[in-house]
DNA sequence: AAGCATTAGTTTATATATAAACTAAAAAAT
DNA sequence: ATTTTTTAGTTTATATATAAACTAATGCTT
């Protein structure tokens, strides 16, 4: 009776998944941070601000785009918003509502930003082609794309 | 002229990489603290402590395995050796340096915990076959292993 | 052996994240 | 119209992470 040798197991590319996704992230943090003294989370945010073009995001809209707590958001806005990256203006129909979006200084700043990100991630990239661009897309999409939804499991789900 | 439309950008790539693997990992920790009122973190430093069978590890070996700084070794293993998961005793060559192994509540727990993770991985990845699995790992090996090295950039890298 | 440099780990200050309790405004129900 | 419930965001307590300054022991040099 021979054991079976199985050279790919889900936690073996769970494994290898994660830890190369982190690797990634922490270069691109350490990255940010030497060049433009800017954190992934808070370059994040620029992200989704300048994506919203010139309406902005309301503080709730912002923390289910990036998949963080309300009150993450809160924090890290108030810092944005205290480097002068980030206005922040009250909602005019909702008293309750905040509206973000991009200062001109932010603006230019994540332009700059986002044009040497680009390059740092298509140096790490770069060794796939466009066959291995799109398995890699296919291969992610088939994992549980329901993940997505931000529902938490609870005690008794199996 | 008409601009060139690209299915695959690297940028793209990264983004659902990012978020993809985040996602799981939330949910992994959330049934972590749900199931166990354990951290992905925690659960990581138990995953190593088992692999080095009775000998343990030390502070530095440990955080140079997971990819974390000394400072947050000292903290987590603080709590873990409360919790009594965790031992904790002086290098009998050193006496600088610190050695950390499962206590015997510690392994009962972790081979718990790992029964369940291993479950919920494979319910996550069971949309892979094969073939799918192989793909992945080799992509995964073409980005900049040299990133696992973790050597930080400095300033005026490009 | 004494002095210096390195190494192992801790401490402190700070950033980033969450959950839970809270405040205020808006919306729904009566 | 008043009360009740829901929604938007903040605050507080805590966990997790880092970098930089620090302490103590070890190893190296002379």
């Amino acid at each position: 009776m021979v054991k079976e040798i199985r050279e790919t197991s889900p936690i073996k590319s769970w494994l290898t998944l994660l830890t190369m996704t982190s690797a990634i992230k922490k270069d691109v943090d350490a990255r940010l941070r030497v060049q433009f003294d800017m954190s992934i989370s808070r370059f994040d945010v620029l992200s989704a601000l300048d994506r919203s073009k010139r309406n902005g995001l309301r503080a709730g809209e912002l923390a289910r785009q990036l998949f963080v707590s309300d009150g993450n958001t809160t924090q890290v806005m108030s810092r944005l918003v205290k480097e002068g990256l980030v206005l922040r203006r009250p909602d005019s129909k909702d008293a309750r509502a905040i509206n973000y979006s991009l200062s001109d200084e932010g603006k230019l700043l994540f332009d700059e930003m986002a044009a040497a990100h680009e390059q740092w991630i298509h140096s790490i990239f770069n060794e796939l082609n466009d066959q291995k661009h799109r398995e890699l897309g296919e291969i992610l999409t088939l994992l549980k794309p329901e993940l997505l939804s931000g529902s938490k499991p609870s005690k008794d789900d199996k």
